[in-house]
DNA sequence: CCCCGCCCTGAATCGAATC
DNA sequence: GGATTCGATTCAGGGCGGG
């Protein structure tokens, strides 16, 4: 870092290692005691090791430019004071949320399952980009469409044109980008993973590069390791410079760049929400039964927390418009290889043939509102034969 | 706080101001470089002050209590350095981020849409109720159900048995709780709102006494301001102190004991605990049918759109263990004066006597979960006989 | 009592099979 | 034949057992 030039660059990321091994080495060689001073030594010593770069980073930094310091959950706080003390409490920007599901575990207490990255500027004419996500559901429609004005007592109403009707405005872009990001893990099975152990996602140094820079712009990262920064702002047309200790890390990140892989990720393209469109039907038409919902599968949609002799109970909904005939097959199709005895389907139309069609481990049984309807078309039916 | 025993309580919650506003003053009056100093100072005596009370909460703890500390955005990390200081740091728990959307702003940067709960507990004994969220969107049935081997090369797979067939496992709940909740910011017209300017969301309080505490255990919240805590905990059956240095906020939560409003998020819908409960039933039961709610009557929860030769159709659902007989009996009284010729009552529990006490107008339907489990009865039934 | 390594778990991609 | 579906697979956190 010294060989760069004062104010050089434009973003600086880094996601330093926190030293847990050597702290664990030293607790196996002494005693209880000496294992906690070692281990506050070597806190300090780390923070010391921080400091002393983030002063390198605080020189080449431009005027104009921010640094995002992701942190390891055990050391948030003494990075915040670091980072407060070298760039000022006043450039303390935002505390990004990384936040992601992943493979669970049994642990007592709550699963871990966010990371922290501090944004810091070096002065409040810091560059951003302002970036949208959608906005929440609840949000009322005529809001986002529908101009706004102020009367004479600065009430705000809808605007009204000459003819008395609201105004629409188009393109809102939506609300600003949250500071809590939900990035989906580097999963294991990823082609984008390389090897390297604390490997990010791409999209998540794409977010830091879009919001803080410019194309032409330049990034640094001092603790590159397997180069995911690098790669990120090649392909996003910005300059980089990577470093990193460890020979193995500069060879990876080389390769990387030369061939880089982003995963295809069907999450990320459809979002999260694709996959739960019938998800507040089903629990209307499934309350008061404890159950779990299943969501990628077209023949099945919950799974009863009770069993039948051992074996699981499934519940699939007929869908709108659907035959019975088509709702059996598609359910019989995925109960194959599930080992259910029993299995519920619950018809929403009434069927228009007799079930022939019947098979031996699927139940149909009626939703409640067909079961009222056929009781009153039934009793009109009786009605009109005695009249 | 010092009239409370030695490890008497067995959670302890607090949210106590942070002092911008002294900070501020100071630096209206002074220079960039007063403001500075001052504003150190001010943190100083911040902290002492937490860490003084810090110390008597410890106190005060059970030895299988925790802690939570919602701290201010500017204060995390000193506020982690105390607790590290005064609980341990091996007695840190989880860093809990509470995310929810707020109005947006234009301000530059990202939008502050999270704040931080730090949960600490006194040993690591300390008591915790594991909940349970639902499945990510992309799993699939087949890991949750089959059991699964690893051959010699540690290879994972299915495991199967000696007919070759996948083996089943037991069911689960769903995935261990993640330390980042999604739980809507008390909306600024919502009802539960009682003018407190940091009043915080019902179920925030709900979800930290949940995990912490079982029924009849203590909670103690150190700078209670509107009550949120206590309200929370005298509804789940929990003791609860409150104390406050402000009268106007003891007088608050004295008032909100009486009366607890708690607001029905349109966002929580879907979930279990914020439904009201017969409403629930009644637009599962009426799911696909249009209907009228019938507010104030014991004997009738529902008007159908639907007529019956043009006579109203009411619908009555069966309350928790009420006898289907006392249900008739209710409903047919209501009915007396409506005129109608069908209406239906929604059985949900199996009558022990078959139904001699039936009613002209009135005809019994089952609920879709009584369905159901009466067919998976009759088929364990049917088993035994046959065997 | 501590440490190492095996085991269980489930997110999300992969990729074969099916539509 | 392109898109979709869904069974299979990998890997790391943390528990637990054995040395």
């Amino acid at each position: 870092m010294q060989d760069l030039r004062d104010e050089s660059v434009n973003t600086i990321y880094l996601d330093p290692p926190f030293m847990t091994n050597k702290k664990q080495s030293l607790s196996s060689r002494d005693g209880e005691h000496f294992y906690y001073e070692d281990s506050w030594e070597t806190k300090e010593d780390y923070i010391r090791f921080i400091e002393e770069r983030l002063i390198e980073m605080h020189r080449v930094l431009r005027h104009d430019g921010s640094l995002f310091f992701h942190c390891d959950r055990n050391a948030t706080h003494l990075i915040r004071f670091a980072l407060d003390k070298i760039f000022g409490e006043e450039n303390f920007i935002s505390e990004i949320i990384w936040t992601y599901r992943r493979w669970s575990n049994s642990k007592k207490g709550l699963m871990n399952s966010h990371q922290t990255i501090y944004m810091y500027s070096k002065s409040d004419e810091f560059k951003f980009n302002q970036m949208y996500q959608s906005y929440s559901e609840t949000t009322n429609i005529d809001q986002i469409l529908q101009l706004r004005s102020r009367d004479a007592n600065n009430k705000a109403s809808y605007a009204i044109d000459k003819d008395g009707k609201t105004i629409v405005k188009n393109n809102k872009a939506g609300v600003p980008l949250s500071d809590v990001w939900d990035i989906p893990f580097l999963n294991p099975k990823a082609k984008e993973r390389c090897g390297y152990p604390t490997q990010k996602p791409l999209l998540l140094l794409e977010r830091i590069i879009e919001i803080s820079t410019d194309v032409g712009d330049s990034i640094l990262d001092p603790f590159c390791g397997s180069g995911t920064t690098l790669v990120a702002a090649s392909q996003m047309g910005r300059f980089s410079i990577g470093i990193d200790i460890a020979q193995e890390a500069v060879d990876i990140s080389r390769s990387r760049l030369e061939k880089p892989v982003k995963t295809e990720s069907r999450l990320l393209e459809v979002g999260r929400d694709a996959y739960n469109q019938s998800l507040s039907e089903l629990s209307s038409i499934l309350y008061g039964i404890d159950y779990t919902l299943i969501q990628r599968n077209k023949g099945l949609d919950a799974l009863l927390s009770s069993k039948y002799s051992d074996k699981p109970i499934f519940i699939r909904i007929q869908r709108q418009g659907e035959d019975l005939r088509q709702a059996i097959q598609k359910m019989a199709l995925s109960l194959r290889n599930k080992g259910s005895e029993v299995s519920f389907l619950i018809a929403i139309e009434p069927s228009n043939s007799l079930i022939d069609y019947s098979h031996p481990n699927i139940v149909v049984i009626n939703s409640l509102s067909m079961s009222i309807s056929g009781s009153i078309a039934s009793k009109q039916n009786n009605a009109k034969v005695l009249m």
